[in-house]
RNA sequence: GGGCCCGUAGCAUAGCCGGUGGUGCACCCGGCUGAUAACCGGGAGGUCGUGCGUUCGAAUCGCACCGGGCCCA
């Protein structure tokens, strides 16, 4: 073990220690050493390629290392690769940024394969730098063999998954009403639509009944371009319908409105006057038939039978009818779908309306809005706009359309009760997250859009030919190229796409155009990292995950396409436990974001404080599930902590070094804290207790992780630290480590020492892993592992728990506290002794603490007696106040001077003499317990404070033995002052003389008593003390300085021995 | 609009199967000076988001509302 003289510096710490872990694999070891050990499977949640990490990617990964370390350290074989997710529309959308592209067209034109081989640049590139990033972090995951979902062998693990679901029935062509970028051209899923404000019309439209005449329904609108595909009016079955008469100027009407909803909107048709000719319940309305007021513009709306029907989803709200248009919205859809309604879209991929549109043809459907309410003429009631949230694609930023298109879908509707039994049978942590989350969102689940109109991702393995119609889905590689005859290179687009299959009609199949969407390509990891289909054996051991850990946002995404697709394929959840960790968010709790400003980056706190301060921050701010509001007082006392323990640790080596202390070694020269086992019974209390503190907190962490309470891990640990080891034990053992002579003393503090920092790095190793490794590195002997990271996590060792003996240290610690605060009181410092400290209590526990453990209350302290006193303190006065609410009326105009002789009273004697007779009596008036308080008087010099269960009252007069002690602690403490001044090591011997300017004192110190105890302490080969006489010394010191002592002038000299 | 979570001193957090609200940071005051560009102690600071209810008693249970987050519509 080598002395350790610099504080506290991350940075160099983490960079020598990783550089260590790289240069002797000591990764790869800890793996190969627990090869054996039970399996771990552990699935990581691949982050997307776009760049770099966030506070919360870090976060999520530190999460997944500590845990993975600390299954490693219980012996757990750990399987686990990181993992990539790198197709998609945000890497499309960047390399169209890149290219300067503005639509589907410029990426046909530019070429396909070239286009593709861009996004796999990109991806490839930024896979890398994430990983480095990741490793800076000190995770312990495959970063060098990655599994990334671009890979064909990943291709193929979809292809597979998707291959399973049609010959289970669950994979369907349909014609859905979806989510729909115009700019991209393409579908895209609800968890890719972002939500702001956008203002646009809102208006109201009279549809004419058939058959009546000047005779309306009333529907609103936000979208006037989904009138050309209105084919139906919705009601609720719920609500009346009020039939009105409408007067405008010298004209009159005939409006169906909801009959709560009559009034606002007549008066937003600047309706002068109305009368209801009758009220009908929603059913009366249903099956009535209107017109488009639009069939003159589109020829198509013209041979529609437009109809009233219900739907429960109509509010109370506008005119309580609603516009339907099956093409153009979700709700529509179904109701289509319910009453046989005509599925209308006469919108092209691009936005813009077809030919079907009529006189709209050609129209970018946004911009058509004003011209369709133009062409509504005299059928529009009211315009108006709205501010309200509406969808945009999250790539591009252009507001979505819903456009009904063929798609294909994974039937997750068919499955949903297989997988809500499947939600059940993991384990959540939290429970809710399972139990309510996740369980009511798949409750609600629709059928998955898994196609994309797009280029660079997974294509779709379904080949399908245009002769007789039929489709084949392919599962894997080879089953291609078999059928095809050809050989595949590269499954991806364009090159897939060549790729035809002989169909059994004598036609050629080809591929359909799509790929998937992005979601289904991670929603395969479990098996995909494992290498299946391709290989079984590691899938047959491993497969399903034992753990997975992410944050909240993944409920929709990663835990839900994981379970689709694995529900799917296996008829089974892919994860055997599920922890679902929160989002970061700024101090304010708000969304870090790049406009807010408020974006806090790992590299800044690593940059500042180091990984481990990081690492610990996150882990102890708040518990995994809950939101980390991210705060930089709360790094920098992290950051404290870990510099107390940089100290505490390297606080005893010193003295180790200069004893050349070796600490007992077990087996094989490895250490196993055999010495503390057997010489527990001798060692001092305080050596007692901190060893049993450090297994109680092995004991506390071993029941938090159970249940992956980090929060509580961390902070266990940091209040070790700070309570424990800093604030109590090195203060108690320090003077132990003093010793000259060898002793059984100091060996058992220098055991003890390394037994509770040996125990804590392998506890901290999971959390903070490089200043873990780095002070074991120091204190590891010959025949130990190379790496804290190879030890096993300790268990608790009961048999060094002493539960009373703890329990009586706390006494000791909140007595110490009281003590400091009546001396503080009392002006007293510490350094000078005092009398007594008398503690009065009621308490059995108190009372035996103080008993148990007399003598190192006495020294902290620093008193001659610590005394235990039941009841009342003999010393306690009393202050008689009077009562004037009794005194008042009973001695009416005698109160004053009653008063005035109460207070002036012995109090000590009145109570006394109240408490024996019942009465007493001062000048003839005769006092009872009506008529007085008694509180509390402390004597002259006693002062008093608080603890648990008790009261200490400490008597801080001085007398000449107490004041010599006094002055000679002062003196000592300015020498030590001096000795640093002069930089001399601890061991050096000094000689010195010290010069007192009044005489009293200096005899007081020049006692023989005292001035051997102060050559003792620091050092002195010679020491004289002398009354100043105004000669200076004979020989000038080293030093000499001039010191204010409490008002008492000294003059000391001193200088290193021999010189 | 719906589901889930969160809302405790200036900031962050514990307590949350009910019984006089703990802790850290910051702040003020002090101590220590053989962990020292450290360390330690003391003090002040709280309508436990708001309101209603259950109860002898609620931060803790119930309901409603307000604010924040994630997700859904």
């Amino acid at each position: 073990m080598k002395e350790v003289t610099s504080s506290y510096n991350p940075r160099d710490i983490e960079t020598r220690v990783q550089d260590y872990w790289k240069n002797e694999n000591i990764y790869a070891r800890v793996q190969a050493l627990r090869n054996d050990g039970k399996a771990f499977f552990f699935v990581d949640g691949p982050p997307y390629t776009t760049g770099h990490i966030h506070l919360g990617t870090a976060w999520n990964k530190i999460i997944k290392d500590a845990i993975l370390r600390y299954h490693r350290m219980r012996g757990a074989n750990v399987i686990e690769r990181a993992g990539y997710d790198m197709h998609g529309l945000p890497i499309e959308v960047k390399v169209e940024h890149q290219l300067g592209f503005t639509s589907k067209k410029d990426i046909e034109e530019y070429g396909i394969a070239a286009f593709i081989e861009q996004c796999r640049t990109f991806a490839v590139t930024h896979m890398g730098i994430m990983s480095d990033q990741f490793r800076k972090l000190g995770v312990w995951l495959d970063f060098d063999n990655p599994y990334q979902t671009i890979d064909a062998g990943y291709i193929e693990s979809a292809w597979w998954a998707i291959q399973r679901a049609d010959e289970r029935g669950l994979l369907e062509r349909g014609h859905r009403v979806v989510n729909w970028c115009p700019r991209c051209e393409t579908a895209i899923a609800d968890s890719e639509v972002e939500y702001w404000d956008e203002t646009d019309p809102s208006i109201f439209v009279k549809f004419p009944v058939v058959g009546r005449e000047n005779e309306y329904l009333v529907i609103w609108t936000t979208t006037p371009w989904t009138l050309p595909a209105n084919v139906a009016v919705a009601i609720n079955l719920a609500f009346t319908y009020a039939r009105v008469r409408a007067k405008k100027d010298n004209d009159e009407e005939i409006l169906w409105i909801a009959d709560e909803l009559v009034e606002p909107v007549l008066k937003m048709g600047r309706y002068q006057d109305y009368t209801v000719i009758e009220k009908v319940p929603g059913s009366g309305l249903v099956g009535m038939e209107y017109t488009s007021p639009l069939a003159g513009h589109v020829p198509h709306q013209a041979e529609i039978r437009h109809r009233v029907v219900a739907a429960d989803y109509v509010t109370l709200e506008n005119t309580g009818l609603v516009h339907i248009a099956p093409g153009h919205g979700w709700d529509d859809y179904l109701v289509g779908i319910k009453e046989d309604l005509e599925v209308f879209c006469p919108v092209d991929a691009g936005g813009c309306f077809t030919p079907a549109a009529g006189a709209f043809a050609d129209m970018y459907v946004r911009d058509a809005n004003d011209v369709v309410v133009d062409a509504l003429g005299g059928y529009l009631l009211a315009r108006r706009t709205i501010t309200h949230r509406y969808g945009h694609c999250w790539r591009c930023k252009t507001p979505i359309i819903y456009r009904a298109t063929a798609q294909w879908f994974l039937k997750a509707t068919s499955i949903r009760g297989e997988m809500l039994d499947e939600i059940a049978k993991v384990k959540w942590y939290p429970g809710w997250a399972g139990s309510a989350r996740f369980h009511d969102f798949v409750k609600e689940s629709r059928d998955w859009c898994i196609s994309r109109q797009r280029y660079w991702g997974i294509p779709i393995p379904i080949w399908h030919c245009e002769e007789c119609g039929e489709y084949t889905v392919i599962g894997t590689i080879a089953e291609l190229e078999e059928r095809s005859g050809a050989t595949i290179p590269d499954p991806h687009r364009p090159y897939v796409d060549e790729v035809t299959i002989p169909c059994s009609c004598g036609g050629e199949m080809r591929r359909v155009a799509d790929i998937f969407d992005v979601w289904f390509d991670s929603a395969v990891a479990s098996w995909a990292t494992l290498g299946f289909p391709r290989q079984r054996e590691a899938f047959d051991r491993y497969w399903p995950a034992d753990f997975i850990t992410e944050g909240q946002d993944q409920t929709r995404g990663w835990f839900y396409s994981q379970l689709g697709a694995s529900t799917v394929a296996f008829g089974r959840a892919p994860y055997k436990s599920v922890l679902m960790h929160g989002f970061a968010l700024d101090a304010e709790g708000r969304k870090m974001s790049k406009s807010i400003g408020n974006v806090v980056t790992p590299e800044e706190v690593m940059n500042q404080f180091g990984v481990d301060v990081l690492r610990f921050y996150v882990l102890w701010a708040n518990a995994p599930w809950d939101d980390l509001k991210f705060n930089w007082d709360g790094v920098k006392t992290v950051h404290r902590t870990l510099n107390i323990l940089w100290n505490v640790y390297r606080f005893p080596l010193p003295y180790m070094a200069l004893d050349a202390f070796e600490p007992a070694a077990g087996d094989g020269g490895r250490w196993d804290g055999s010495f503390v086992r057997a010489h527990i019974g001798e060692m001092p209390e305080e050596d007692r207790w901190i060893v049993s503190r450090v297994n109680s907190l092995a004991r506390a962490m071993n029941d938090d992780m159970q249940e992956y309470h980090l929060h509580r891990e961390t902070r266990a640990l940091a209040a070790f630290i700070l309570e424990d080891l800093s604030r109590w034990y090195v203060q108690l053992v320090r003077p132990r480590m003093w010793l000259e002579e060898d002793s059984p003393g100091k060996r058992y503090a220098y055991e003890t020492s390394y037994y509770v920092m040996r125990r804590l790095t392998t506890l901290l190793a999971p959390f903070t892993p490089h200043i873990a490794e780095e002070i074991y590195q120091n204190l590891r002997l010959e025949g130990d592992p190379e790496s804290v990271h190879m030890l096993d996590w300790p268990e608790a060792e009961d048999s060094l728990i002493d539960a009373h003996l703890e329990a009586d240290m706390g006494v000791v610690q909140s007595f110490d506290d009281a003590v400091a605060t009546a001396r503080q009181a009392g002006k007293r410092k510490l350094r000078w002794p005092v009398g007594e400290a008398v503690v009065v209590t009621e308490s059995v526990e108190v009372k035996t603490a103080l008993q148990d453990l007399n003598a190192l209350a006495l020294a902290r302290a620093n008193a001659r007696a610590v005394r235990v006193v039941t009841g009342t303190w003999d010393r306690i006065l009393w202050q008689a106040e009077p009562v004037m609410r009794a005194i008042g009326p009973e001695f009416g105009k005698e109160g004053p001077k009653v008063k005035a002789l109460i207070e002036s009273a012995d109090g000590t004697a009145l109570k006394a003499a109240i408490e024996r007779d019942g009465k007493a009596t001062i000048d003839g008036y005769e006092i009872t317990a009506r008529h007085v308080t008694f509180a509390e008087a402390l004597p002259t010099g006693v002062f008093s404070a608080p603890m648990k269960d008790a009261t200490v009252y400490v008597d801080v007069t001085l007398t000449p033995a107490l004041e010599a002690e006094g002055y000679a602690r002062e003196v000592i403490r300015r020498i030590q002052d001096m000795r640093r001044q002069l930089d001399l090591n601890v061991n050096d011997f000094i000689v010195a003389a010290v010069e007192i300017a009044d005489g009293r004192v200096a005899s007081l110190v020049g006692e023989e008593e005292w001035q051997n105890e102060i050559a003792g302490e620091v050092r002195a080969a010679a020491l004289t003390v002398r009354h100043a006489d105004g000669k200076r010394p004979a020989e000038p010191f080293a030093l000499e300085k001039d010191w204010d002592v409490e008002g008492v002038q000294m003059q000391i000299g001193i200088s290193r021995a021999g010189e």
